[in-house]
RNA sequence: GUAGUCGUAGCUCAGUUGGUUAGAGCAUCAGAUUGUGAUUCUGAGGGUCGGGGGUUCGAGCCCCCUCGAUUACCCCA
């Protein structure tokens, strides 16, 4: 047997990991729910027809697809055979894989209410808190599971519900002591204008994937890479004024104005946008007219969370309005608008901002110590009479060094130990030490589960 | 998919131009100590030096391949 290992980007929780994620978890879901959001939970795998084309070229690839059970089943030899050909030439084949582990919460949800839109109220508000898995190369702050924390609203179009949306994450970074975060946000009907001004629809993608970069690469690669995307030079120095416009959130919409206002979908995407900052004054927005989102399903307000400027971490959550997701499954008219929050990346961050309270682990409320056989099995029905009353404790079974034990429960941070001997047995007492502390002090075993209770 | 860095004890690491039987600290276990966490002392276990091949009288060290970790690119939470 070789080494055990884990398969590369997925991660063992141990139990102070789990702890601090359930922290990160149950803030997130106690918000959501705050909101009037109901959870949903979809299957680990879809169909893979279900997920392929939704996220674009590259995020096909990424897809982790299941090999078929029976494939080298006699009768399916032939049909194996032509999916391992069109599989070598990079196709993707049914006859090899027809599911797949799901890519995000938002295609599995657009799929269920494709599935159940006779059975759902609307507007129907969800949310999902399930891990995801991408085929990805895994580096800092990437994995190739991760846990999303999904909250969309589906059959409404309301802005208010971006209002919402922006407010949730606001609470939710508070909370876990995020304040330093910073909620982006723009509109894809902006980008689309940008896209009319410089060429038309098609240039679209090749736009927005250049401009997403700009502060990573800056202004003059950016404009290297446009042309690379055969951008022509008239058209490059309109994206130019586009993405040196600055300043203030105010004075960024005033130059956005002149800029593509005069478009129709340019107006109503700036207009989206001036609402949103309009409503949300709380919320520590910044309107950024570079952001771009890849996944291509959205078609208005788009948002991207950052996480504080000390920390070096890509985005922290992200999401937008996708006006026709459920047609994608035939389902026309079903307006939705989403955000996510991955958690993943917000434990990393509070991890090296030392965000985590100091009381989040904690072990049994009690340890009792083992003094002897007869000792410990009187000791063990003390015991079951505490937990009984609700206190949480645990027994050290064997007969150990006294030290040894203490150094257990130390490491368990355990904050009480109790010690029964036969002494104490005879007393109908016993004593108990708190461990941080180091006082101790005698308890009749009558008034035990008081002393912890009180 | 592309590229850089790194793999020596459970953990952190040292290991000289290639040279005897690969070391240290911490941790673990046992004893000094049969009911109170410390300190100190004594002792023990633990390694096919990531794996395979090559060069050499001789490889932890040099070369090739491979696997793993990590970081960056692409893309993204």
């Amino acid at each position: 047997m070789a080494k055990p290992s884990i398969p590369q980007g997925t991660r063992d929780f141990s139990a102070t990991v789990v702890n601090k994620r359930n922290y990160i978890l149950s803030t997130i879901k106690s918000v959501f729910e705050l909101y009037g959001f109901e959870p949903l939970e979809t299957p680990a795998m879809e169909n893979l027809e279900t997920l392929m084309g939704k996220y674009g070229e590259e995020g096909d690839k990424l897809i982790f697809k299941i090999l078929n059970n029976g494939i080298n089943n006699p009768k399916n030899i032939e049909k194996s055979t032509l999916g391992f050909e069109k599989a070598l030439i990079g196709k993707s084949s049914i006859e090899l894989t027809e599911r797949a582990l799901k890519y995000d919460l938002t295609i599995p949800f657009a799929r269920y209410v494709a599935m159940n839109q006779g059975k759902l109220t609307f507007p129907f508000r969800r949310y999902q808190i399930q891990p995801v898995w991408r085929a990805d190369r895994p580096q800092k702050g990437r994995y190739r599971e991760f846990t999303q924390c999904d909250a969309d609203i589906v059959g409404s179009t309301a802005l208010l519900n971006e209002v919402e949306l922006a407010n949730i994450y606001h609470q939710v970074f508070m909370q876990l002591g995020l304040s330093g975060y910073t909620l982006k946000i723009n509109s894809r009907k902006i980008l689309s204008a940008l896209a009319q001004l410089c060429g038309g629809a098609e240039k679209m993608m090749d736009i927005t994937i250049a401009i997403d970069k700009l502060d990573k690469i800056g202004l003059d690669k950016v404009k290297e890479e446009l042309t690379e995307r055969n951008l022509s030079p008239e058209q490059i120095s309109i994206i130019e004024k586009y993405l040196l416009i600055a300043g203030t959130n105010e004075e960024k919409l005033a130059q956005i104005k002149s800029l593509v206002g005069n478009l129709a979908i340019g107006k109503e995407g700036i207009g989206e946008v001036e609402f949103l900052f309009q409503q949300t004054s709380n919320v520590n927005l910044a309107i950024d007219f570079t952001l771009a989102r890849g996944l291509n399903y959205y078609t208005g307000i788009i948002f991207e969370a950052k996480a504080p400027a000390e920390v070096q971490m890509g985005s922290i959550g992200g999401g937008g309005r996708y006006d026709d997701l459920t047609s994608l499954f035939d389902v026309p008219d079903i307006a939705g608008v989403g955000i996510s929050f991955g958690v993943d990346r917000i434990y990393d961050v509070m991890e090296e901002l030392q965000l985590f309270p100091n009381d989040i682990e904690k072990g049994s409320k009690a340890i009792f110590f083992n003094m002897g056989e007869a000792e410990s099995l009187f000791a063990f029905s003390v015991m079951q009479q505490l937990r009984a009353k609700g206190v949480s404790c645990e027994m050290f079974h064997e007969f150990s060094k006294i030290a040894k034990q203490f150094s257990y429960a130390e490491k368990k941070n355990i904050e009480y130990a109790i010690i029964i001997g036969s002494k104490e047995i005879e007393d109908k007492q016993c004593l108990v030490k708190n461990l941080s502390s180091g006082v101790q002090e005698v308890v009749t075993l009558e008034n035990l589960a008081t002393f912890f209770n009180k």
